[in-house]
DNA sequence: GTCAGTGCAAACTTTTTGCAACTAC
DNA sequence: GTAGTTGCAAAAAGTTTGCACTGAC
């Protein structure tokens, strides 16, 4: 699906949404979705306020970002991650399923996708829980800090037999 | 495991990571994995601060709670969440790997298991990453929630017909 | 015209930090 | 003795809340 397609669509689907639950619609509302389905990958509440004001030239509070993440969390649009200190938040809408490593050193995220382990976590059987959606978080050493470690234990190891 | 072997086997292993590190084995480190290990599920750093003062009567600050479960998250002793506000902690050591189901309407977090989904995860291929250690946490209504919200449906459909 | 929604600042919560006192080594 | 730890209080960071004003309906 095109970009702006996808952007007409979820415009809709909140609409729709506000609608339905009796809350108004107004500019900031929709200002604010317009900008995360402009953003790729994971955000957080500052990084969308810096991006409103800087590309959207709209301004709006930190308390209406929050206020209206809720919204579109409720309507199904956005989704929320915990990885570090702040809340991380991503667009939902037609975007493929995918999973987290997150570097306990470095704190690094990268998506990684996999079918067949997507299959076994929608397939399993819930007792008695609706399941609405899921977050998958890896943790390990990424590359990069994995290197840099091996190279400081070579160092630190030359150094004790000195 | 008997409880008091586990106790054992944990101090151990502590002893040996503040050993290798350099790190001082302080009764403030001792103490607090002790109650750590007492402890069955979940709790955040309140929850330890208020049991440590019950319970075994030592007291220690909140900063000196931080700083242990630094230690023992890198001793591989304790593993960290983040449900919901605060950060959730565990004990990882002998404790059978378990996924979480979290409610979004009450917040209730449940535990449960799966052989097969936990072999799909832990044989995935990771492409330049070292695996340490995952979490999956499944979002959805809870059995309870679920029936309420089927209540209250009903009860709005009879108001409105009225 | 009304009341939900907004912006702002203050409040609140959780976690981190700086510093003096303490103690494991 | 001395450097790593602790406790305390202050600070920082993220989020929520109270209130007056605004604008969607």
């Amino acid at each position: 699906m095109e970009i702006q397609n996808v952007k007409d669509t979820v415009r809709q689907i909140f609409t729709e949404y506000l609608t339905t639950n009796g809350h108004r619609k107004t500019p900031e509302r929709y200002a604010i979705l317009e900008t995360i389905y402009s953003i790729d990958g994971h955000f957080d509440i500052d990084a969308l306020y810096s991006r409103m004001m800087e590309q959207r030239k709209f301004r709006v509070s930190r308390a209406t970002l929050y206020n209206t993440i809720i919204l579109l969390i409720n309507a199904r649009l956005v989704i929320k991650h915990q990885f570090g200190a702040s809340s991380q938040y991503e667009k939902s809408y037609n975007r493929e399923t995918h999973h987290h490593q997150i570097c306990t050193q470095c704190g690094k995220v990268t998506e990684f996708q996999n079918g067949e382990l997507q299959h076994a976590i929608e397939e399993t059987k819930l007792n008695r829980f609706q399941l609405s959606h899921y977050s998958l978080y890896i943790y390990g050493l990424c590359s990069k800090c994995a290197r840099a470690n091996k190279r400081k234990k070579i160092n630190n190891n030359n150094k004790k037999e000195k």
